[in-house]
DNA sequence: ATTACTATCTACCGAGTAG
DNA sequence: TCTACTCGGTAGATAGTAA
């Protein structure tokens, strides 16, 4: 593989048009383009050309160096990396919390008609009467669980039941423990604050995964 | 600027997702990833943390880390040298002979009109009836010479007086010298072999650059 | 003018280890 | 566990200079 002092010598090459034939290059005039000194450029040339990453060739006294298909296919799959990882969307958190037991409330909404209906046509699962509660201790894990407020995420209407009003929701689809999956909800206007995250599942999270109070949790979430 | 030496670590956050949010890395892991030790894997964290291109943040015994925007820009900066200079195609060659007096014949086939009218309508310059010949010394000039063969030029074509019939040629746009514009000619089944390059230009390129036989010229031949 | 050797100096790495 | 220090060894850089 190359090394990556040297990425800067094949890069000012390719920009010479050293892939496409000789191109005349003397080692002051590399080491001025890479701000080195004329031995150092010497030495990189020799270097590159031992892995014969480019060929050289010698006239009188002029120095021509050209790019070998390695030396090519080498910047050629740098680039193709470069471009995947930043283009790369990364749609996956990780948040990990203590496990707690709310109020109920969690089962309560859940159950409703109104949004269980949602939860299955968006979803695709019937979820469980009820709410994983995790509490959230590290700075990050709350600043990630507050990122998710700004995102799309799967969304869920409110509604009205002739009594009262139920508010708008999303949820973004997760695993538990890397085993259950599920769904992370974010209420708007929720009793909790940034610090608890609550995960439903058509499953039972807690009797599935043998957790209970006070335990380590981990929720991979998918933003996308 | 980014050292050389940081593009694999900054490469490697890039691929973690760095750049949307912290993300979970340990020295250890990150030496892994980038085959060096937890020590080089912690001073390059470091290093790059005290030039601004990332931050870190500490939660208890987990360390994060996210790309500055001066760190994605870098790398961003870095993909687009690397597409402009694997994407460029090198238009220009460069080749150098000393000058010398031909057999005349030059100047008698620039002067045919059925040479000459294509040479206004497709150079755009009536050719001063002479042909600057230069000797190519060095391999390197005569391998690029040779290299014209192959490509397509601008095409002037053959044509029958009622006498003989005059052969295809193609020519390509050069500049002698640096000053004096014209076109390098490549006569099919020529009189010289690839040791010779043959100039036309509007002017008298002897008498405008007062050039005489042995003196050396470079002639940028645009290949496209 | 070149390229590239030797000698010297610096920067980088890894082992050991403290906090 | 973790990060990051010191320190000794080595790779990489420069200066001087030969060819």
């Amino acid at each position: 593989m190359v090394k990556s002092i040297h990425l800067q010598t094949l890069l000012e090459l390719l920009l010479l048009g050293a892939k496409e034939g000789p191109v005349k290059l003397s080692t002051m005039d590399l080491a001025k383009k890479i701000g080195k000194s004329q031995q150092a450029a010497s030495k990189h040339l020799s270097e590159l050309e031992q892995h014969r990453f480019l060929e050289r060739m010698v006239e009188s006294n002029d120095s021509y160096v050209k790019l070998t298909r390695k030396g090519v296919d080498a910047m050629a799959e740098l680039h193709s990396v470069l471009t995947t990882a930043l283009e790369k969307k990364h749609r996956i958190r990780e948040i990990s919390g203590t496990l707690f037991t709310g109020l109920g409330e969690g089962a309560y909404y859940v159950a409703l008609p109104g949004y269980r209906r949602q939860f299955i046509s968006n979803l695709g699962f019937d979820p469980f009467p009820g709410t994983l509660n995790l509490r959230l201790i590290s700075k990050i894990d709350r600043s990630l669980r507050r990122d998710l407020e700004h995102r799309a995420g799967i969304s869920i209407e409110g509604f009205d039941d002739g009594e009262r009003t139920y508010g708008r929701a999303k949820c973004f689809r997760s695993t538990v423990n890397n085993k259950v999956k599920g769904a992370v909800l974010a209420v708007e206007r929720t009793h909790y604050d940034d610090s608890v995250l609550e995960v439903i599942a058509h499953e039972n999270i807690r009797s599935v995964l043998k957790v209970s109070d006070g335990d380590m949790i981990s929720v991979r979430i998918d933003i996308s």
